[in-house]
DNA sequence: CAATTTATTATGTATGGACATAATAATAAT
DNA sequence: ATTATTATTATGTCCATACATAATAAATTG
């Protein structure tokens, strides 16, 4: 009521709700932007941005003279956030503690050094931690970083803070590659991580790098029993213009 | 050499490079959209849009009046690609196939109900299907749908095409929660994902509703030992401006 | 009829100007 | 000194217009 000209939120969110409710159904063809600039009674350049956003978010495709048309519903997207472990632990109002295991700078074994890109035997920073909520093992860090990438890390003890935290302060702004896997416990992860007898881990293996230089790589491993990812992935532009 | 003026891109990644270079490091204001403008030549609406696209993407928060300040780097997001199964291994350069296991019309389980927001004992359709790459068995699908939301489910025989991507088409647009976790295999699942002994499963489960409907609720589960799921997350706005 | 050129069209991007809005700073009033 | 008012500032959004560009359709040519 307060509201009298139509924004392009509004637009987006007028446009996003015909696309899912399939007034303009997949594979269709939708008004071009004159076309809707009139309906609307906005300037082009306000359809353009609303539908800009959408194609952006992937439901609809633009391609010049040819026109926007909605897309069928591509492979679906999770977003999954890999938090840090800290803040997720008291998130979930439980107590975070940390644990150093181990620290020793050692030549790469031969599947280390392929994920480093390093010659077999060059010496690298091994770490091996645990983090706990309330007294729990939560997550066994197993990490290896690249010296040459990151030379002031051997004044690190890392005592007090991980390597995570550390690392994500030193170099804030990485690529990452992650894999998610099941997999069966290995020695360590069965010695460290109080599991069950024959308690699978949930793995998730990151590697860092930053223009070419490969940073670090880790395997953070969970109880099988205890440990989930969850994501919850809404079609966007619904409301937002009733903020 | 080609190109003298700069456009909105070129600003984007100007400022993206001055951002992870640490020019303008974390915590720090950046110059204002005026200065930027007449530092870079162009209009102020120009910039604008190139930062508002860093900001959509988390890098900086804009506050008016206060400015525009580099935001530290926030839990790592992952965007994981949820496949459609037949797609995935097709991309695999392998043989896709599909079975149908069980198709019944029953009463909800106390879980499922849960799951579907349904009173107990409703009767929902329940299918468990096989999808194979080469002949081996990928993927073992056991769905619950609701009947009240996908009355037309009933005429659906499943046999030549998979509930998955059948919903996709008569339901495109749909929210979802995903949850990943590694289990120990179910006799079912030992039954008939062909696992060997003690090999845990990686399982994906997925509920999908529409507005307040749930309509469906699916648990996919895969061989520990030949599963995985991958991302790979690089920082935007790079170089495409060499496109 | 096929191959090439030209016109048309929808989107892509930029501009300068305008006004709105939120947050802060400066000022005035209690 | 505290509180309320007012000014200032950076971002947020919109407009009308202009021209660029890619894709397609139409017209022309060999």
């Amino acid at each position: 009521m307060t509201q009298q000209l139509k924004t392009y939120k509004d637009i987006r969110q007028i446009v996003m709700a015909r696309i899912t409710s399939q007034i303009w159904p997949v594979g269709e063809l939708i008004p071009n932007e004159q076309d809707l600039a009139e309906e609307f009674g906005v300037a082009r350049a306000t359809v353009n941005r609303a539908i800009q956003e959408i194609a952006d978010a992937g439901f609809v495709e633009r391609r010049r003279k040819a026109g926007t048309r909605v897309v069928p519903r591509r492979s679906r997207d999770a977003v999954v956030q890999i938090p840090i472990i800290g803040e997720q632990i008291s998130d979930m109002g439980r107590y975070y503690s940390y644990q150093l295991v181990a620290r020793e700078i050692v030549p790469v074994t031969k599947k280390i050094a392929k994920e480093l890109s390093l010659t077999p035997r060059t010496p690298a920073m091994h770490l091996i931690c645990r983090h706990f909520a309330d007294d729990i093992v939560w997550q066994l860090e197993d990490r290896w970083i690249n010296l040459a990438a990151v030379p002031t890390v051997k004044a690190q003890k890392f005592d007090v803070i991980g390597p995570n935290e550390w690392l994500v302060r030193e170099i804030p702004y990485s690529n990452a590659e992650h894999v998610f896997r099941a997999a069966t416990a290995s020695s360590i992860e069965r010695r460290h991580l109080d599991l069950e007898s024959d308690e699978p881990v949930f793995v998730i293996e990151r590697k860092t790098w930053q223009a070419s230089n490969i940073i670090t790589w880790v395997r953070l491993s969970h109880s099988g029993n205890r440990f989930s990812m969850t994501t919850r992935d809404e079609i966007p532009y619904g409301k937002d213009a009733l903020e």
